[in-house]
DNA sequence: CGGACAAGCTGA
DNA sequence: CAGCTTGTCCGG
């Protein structure tokens, strides 16, 4: 109640270009905290939005109009606060934050939720697990943050179900984060033939259904499952956060603001006090920087990750073109599902010495290098130029080493002597899918769930692409396959490479099941050259760029860049210092995207 | 974002 | 100068 008798709320609309808070009279007799969803007048429409604090002190004489509805529940006061630091973290609005956090349907109450069924311990549930698999998850669940490096093959559930337990013994509930829809459900499911009441949150085209598993996670379930927006799902009484597979790129919003959800739930777990284990086969640097790597015996690393073999592109028969190994082919034509990735997205081009085939890359950051102009070869990656000829052999003659998938395709199947079939992110082509030799970009990975043989024919696309985090998601890759073929228990199973870098310190992790080595090195070449996690980065483009780079101006410690094709980059020593100082420019009208955390780069 | 309102343009 | 388009401003 404000000094002058009055009932006044603080309102966020959820108007997209309004990022500013407006106060609203209670009338007499309606109940309202801070978190509903109201309906307001706004400028002469009414407009949703969230109400942001409750008795707030209105200045005098300010002629208020009342709300027009109160609508339903919306995020908790944690989750406003968390919004409030997600858009300064991540330079965008509340309201698209809060717009995810929100449930898609009108939720008027909260349902009950059952208590769980049996009151598991995790002493109880690791009685029977192996040894050693029992030893990381108790030291996972002991560490406030901890990262738990499990191999591609293993299986995480025990150790969600720990979790879950651990939850219930703390007396709250506990939050699990998937990469993919598909593995969110099939954990939920799991979890509610356990026992464990849970609530299921995921985005899809039901929005009355979405909204009940929201209201069952804000009512108090003892589980919450779901994908990267589940960062925002209402957990009652938030104890503990799994995040599984980590390193995975679905984890971060495309759209501006660039959150991810990751960093999300390590904040919003700081706040409540709660611990929060993250889960890879390959740990990203950004994670093993904030929290303590546990690792498993290397015997158990060794089996998750399988068998993976490495050919030699630069000892090929000519004469079997240059994507199909000998190997490859005997391995197609033998029984089992093959898959085979080509990517072939990207623009880079790569180049191979025409006498010994080497890979033509650069002296400095060892990126791949192209010949734009015929006359010297450029980074991609650094911009180093330097004359062209071979690091190896001192030859001057290049070839060009790009084929299409679709060639492929055909030259396969005549190789192999059957259909093969083809996947690209662009075309579903579920009738093809069903072939037993498939082949595709990177996607065919994520339209399977095993396959006895994965084969990348040209692994090199991968590990020189133009992106600074193009060795860590290289391995990524191997990780994927490594787990699709986990499943097949033939023999003949096991992941193929070829590439013309066999010794790359990629395939040398995946071959001994050791991401250790490789994380290492990387965090060495980050940090020299200057990119993520060893600084934080922002990316600024679209039409109103230039005058957000003005406005900008040159703030202490932030290093502006640009423009590189109507971008500008932005470089700091830390988030501390890139996004306060990201906080203070008023944004310009017109469209504009600013992205901190740029994936690519 | 989108309504309000002002300034600019057109045709009788 | 009414009637319409285009542009800029700002919201309780």
């Amino acid at each position: 109640m404000s000094a002058d008798g009055r009932r006044v709320v603080r309102v966020l609309p959820d108007v997209a270009a309004i990022d500013k808070e407006f106060d609203y009279l209670v009338p007499p007799g309606v109940a309202v905290s801070v978190g509903d969803m109201v309906r307001v007048d706004l400028h002469g429409r009414r407009v949703g939005g969230w109400v942001v604090a409750a008795d707030v002190e209105p200045e005098p004489g300010m002629a208020l109009r009342p709300l027009a509805k109160v609508s339903g529940r919306g995020p908790s006061p944690e989750v406003i606060d968390l919004a409030g630091w997600a858009a300064w973290r991540w330079a965008g609005r509340r309201a698209s934050l809060l717009r995810t956090a929100s449930p898609p349907a009108v939720v008027a109450t909260l349902p009950q939720v059952a208590p769980p069924r049996l009151e598991p311990d995790v002493s109880a549930l690791l009685a029977d697990a192996a040894p050693d698999t029992a030893r990381v998850i108790r030291q996972a669940l002991e560490l406030d943050q901890a990262v738990l490096r499990l191999a591609p093959g293993a299986d995480r559930y025990l150790l969600v179900r720990a979790a879950v337990a651990d939850s219930i013994a703390r007396g709250g509930s506990c939050l699990v984060l998937c990469p993919s829809v598909e593995e969110a459900r099939g954990l939920g499911r799991r979890l509610i033939r356990a026992g464990v009441p849970t609530a299921v949150v995921i985005d899809d085209d039901r929005p009355r259904a979405v909204a009940a598993e929201w209201a069952s996670a804000a009512a108090g379930a003892t589980a919450v499952v779901g994908t990267r927006s589940s960062a925002w799902a209402p957990v009652a009484n938030l104890a503990r956060v799994v995040v599984l597979d980590e390193h995975d790129e679905a984890y971060q919003q495309e759209q501006a603001p660039t959150w991810h959800a990751r960093d999300v739930v390590l904040e919003r777990a700081r706040r409540a006090d709660a611990p929060v284990v993250l889960v890879s086969p390959c740990p990203t640097l950004e994670a093993l920087g904030c929290a303590t790597l546990v690792t498993t015996d290397r015997q158990s690393e060794r089996l998750g990750w399988g068998r993976v073999e490495v050919i030699d592109q630069r000892d090929l028969d000519p004469s079997l073109g240059p994507l199909f190994s000998p190997r490859l082919v005997d391995l197609a034509r033998g029984p089992g599902r093959v898959l085979c990735v080509l990517n072939r997205t990207g623009r880079s081009r790569l180049l191979a010495c025409a006498a010994c085939s080497t890979l033509a890359r650069c002296e400095r950051c060892a990126g791949p290098v192209a010949d734009p102009d015929g006359g010297s070869m450029v980074c991609g990656r650094c911009g180093t130029d330097r004359p062209p000829v071979c690091l190896e052999c001192g030859g001057a003659r290049f070839k060009n080493l790009r084929l299409g998938v679709s060639r492929a395709r055909e030259e396969l199947e005549a190789l192999v002597g059957e259909p093969v079939g083809e996947v690209t992110a662009g075309s579903p082509e579920i009738d093809r899918l069903h072939q037993r030799v498939m082949i595709g970009t990177e996607a065919v990975l994520h339209r399977v769930d095993r396959a006895d043989v994965v084969a990348f024919l040209d692994f090199d696309q991968e590990l020189l692409a133009p992106r600074y985090r193009a060795v860590e998601q290289a391995l990524v890759l191997l990780a994927r396959a490594s787990r699709l073929v986990h499943r097949s228990g033939r023999p003949e199973a096991r992941v193929l490479v070829q590439t013309r870098s066999p010794d790359h310190p990629v395939l040398v992790a995946a071959r001994r099941a050791d991401p250790g080595r490789l994380s290492e090195s990387e965090a060495v070449l980050r940090t020299a050259l200057g990119f993520p996690p060893a600084v934080a980065m922002a990316a600024v483009s679209g039409a109103a760029a230039e005058a957000w780079i003005a406005a900008f101006g040159a703030p202490p410690g932030v290093v502006v860049q640009g423009p590189v094709e109507g971008a500008w980059r932005l470089t700091a020593p830390d988030h501390e210092t890139l996004c306060d100082a990201m906080a203070t420019v008023v944004r310009p009208p017109g469209r504009l995207r600013l992205e901190v955390d740029p994936l690519r780069l």
